[in-house]
DNA sequence: ACTGTATATGCATTCAGGTGCATATACAGA
DNA sequence: TCTGTATATGCACCTGAATGCATATACAGT
């Protein structure tokens, strides 16, 4: 993963929503669809570019695409997107995006899907 | 200055490596131009594009146009910067961006001119 | 085998950005 | 006012990336 692919990754709102969501944990794309309220093919496209990017990976899980940072440790990645979260006052849709993405966490929980099962394993404990 | 502004002037090499060098302290187009070894009008055409994007501001000296950060100390920009200088390992041209831009400063300080006067009462004190 | 759900791909169109060449503008000095 | 140097702009072309629509593929359940 080079410099220059994670600018081009970030210098995109939906991919740096995607991202921000990507940094709590792996997604799946419905989710990630409903999060960001688009449509699945705009979403998928989208993934593909950032995986080309080497900025993501794909797993298939059963029906669904469970998405994941390839490499959440990166120095230069993580900074930005912790940077992202103090700069959220400004750029309110990341804070909303995390706040659905609590809420569709916690629906998982109370009422257990196999997408979510998939999910939920990975989620970090709160 | 936006984040995605900030991100899409850090998405490619040439704009990153005039950053670099702006950090430094401002620069004047021919130098520039003298350090990345590239065609005047490409340089011209990509200070404009960061213009437009608010990372960078031009100021007239004479005949020269002195370039320099718009916002040095945005924090967003700043870190990014250092980062920059950690993982110019792998990114060998960075650091001979920076070696030839010394240099420059040098033979400024040695054989003043019109233009160096411009610039040498900006850069930081060593 | 059939159906529904989840996801990806193909194609055509549009737009932003990059590049090269020619040329215009701004300023200094003679 | 003429000339040279520094810098910017205009135009034509090309590439990468975004978008929309239609369609294909993968898998699960019946």
């Amino acid at each position: 993963m080079q410099v220059i692919q994670i600018y081009k990754c970030l210098c995109d709102e939906f991919r740096l929503r995607i991202l921000n969501l990507l940094k709590e944990g792996p997604l799946c794309v419905c989710h990630l669809v409903e999060i960001l309220g688009c449509d699945q093919v705009k979403m998928s496209k989208q993934l593909r570019y950032m995986k080309e990017l080497g900025m993501v990976d794909g797993e298939r899980q059963a029906q669904w695409m469970v998405y994941r940072l390839a490499d959440p440790d990166h120095p230069l990645l993580s900074e930005n997107l912790k940077c992202l979260q103090d700069c959220a006052g400004e750029e309110l849709c990341f804070v909303k995006d995390l706040k659905k993405h609590r809420q569709i966490i916690e629906r998982l929980r109370a009422e257990p899907s196999a997408c979510g099962d998939a999910l939920l394993s990975e989620q970090p404990k709160r």
